[in-house]
DNA sequence: TGCAAAATAGCACGATCGTTCGTTTTATTT
DNA sequence: AAATAAAACGAACGATCGTGCTATTTTGCA
């Protein structure tokens, strides 16, 4: 016999609390990425669910848990849908590479709606509070994982010694918040293709016997 | 005697409707710059302004026309104070890079509040309407106006003739975003002098007779 | 100075917000 | 099947939202 933390049953399947708790934060993530996490709104996610508001509202306590939720399961989402599956691509260049277009994918073209990662940065830069610092760790975690992967091209020997891995990451950063401003908010042409000549002609002088082909250019 | 359109007077000094108007707007702005256009609220502006909330509505008929005011407001700003300016610098790369910094400084020192055309563009990238229209339509004069300054650096032979404008103004709007995701939001130290050094390597390989230093580099 | 017009205030409306509370329904366990 | 716990509901709360209306005050001009 077990110890005795309930039963196993009870352990193993979750309570439907636990369930439609977990299709409430799934409705709520949909819903946050077209309205924002400042947008979004009880009685609007009780209505998706086909609930009354108090029966959502239960199972958070709060709006702000719910929102934190959100940011949780966005995270998790993340992770499993732009970090894990880059990792497949052997490490160095190649890894570096899949991690960029798999974020590009992410923020642009993927799915119509928006990354809370850069739209709760704009709606929280002003507004301290754990919503933010939820925000803002998660954020730090992706980064850290995209910068761990320039260390090791640059272990690997694909980059050149004296990259900074920090200036690059700025830069690659720039490229996909470009990317999300001008497809989707402008709705550019071809921006999907500048973002991936722009980070091209960033690393273009890092990798190591790089050819001295002048780039921003009509034939390169 | 000028021909009649009204009094000279009454078109010189702005009855007082007008002046509390713009009064208001300068308000506005300043709210919506610390809440967003969205956030912005007809009941906070008119606590703001000690007035009551129908007098303050009054001036504008609806909220929408509200934040295009704010909008606009932005814009006669943004020129005056980002783009004018730099206008002093001389033609080509001189005033490239004195319109960048200028820009910069808008995005993150100067005040510490945030650019609603960056804000804006998350806000109502999944909402069409006049707001949306007015935003876009301030940013790709902006943008315009960068694009020429570009052009114009390259007339002058201070670019090469080979330089692709709209790859050039997609990856420094990147530098820019990056700088106030990162400055303003990871709150992370040392973003400007990244941007300023993203910017010279974006530039570098563009520059006529560019030495072929290897950027990214810890001594370069 | 008086009068018309413009500007502002006051009040109320329907809606929606997050939240609380007591009740009822549904799940789980004994 | 009965007992217990968990989950969902329904109604109401005070607040705030944008927006109409109607007075009242203030302003500018004759």
């Amino acid at each position: 016999m077990p110890d005795s933390e309930s039963s196993v049953k009870s352990q193993r399947v979750p309570h439907k609390g636990q369930q439609t708790k977990a299709a409430i934060v799934d409705a709520a993530l949909a819903l946050a990425t077209q309205v924002g996490l400042e947008g979004l709104s009880i009685g609007a996610l009780a209505e998706v669910m086909q609930m009354s508001k108090s029966g959502v509202f239960a199972h958070f306590g709060s709006r702000e848990e719910l929102q934190i939720s959100v940011v949780r399961e966005y995270h998790n989402r993340f992770e499993a849908e732009v970090f894990l599956p880059a990792l497949s691509a052997p490490r160095g260049l190649p890894r570096l590479r899949a991690l960029f277009h798999s974020w590009m994918k992410r923020t642009s073209v993927e799915i119509d709606s928006g990354c809370i990662y850069i739209s709760g940065a704009v709606e929280f830069d002003d507004r301290p509070g754990p919503v933010r610092d939820a925000l803002a760790s998660s954020v730090r975690i992706w980064l850290e994982a995209m910068r761990r992967a320039v260390i090791q091209a640059r272990a690997e020997g694909h980059l050149l010694a004296s990259v900074v891995e920090d200036q690059l990451l700025f830069e690659i950063h720039g490229l996909i918040l470009a990317l999300h401003y001008e497809a989707r908010f402008l709705q550019t042409p071809g921006s999907i293709e500048r973002a991936i000549r722009g980070f091209e002609n960033i690393l273009a002088p890092c990798i190591v016997a790089a050819s001295r082909v002048a780039r921003h250019t009509r034939r390169a």
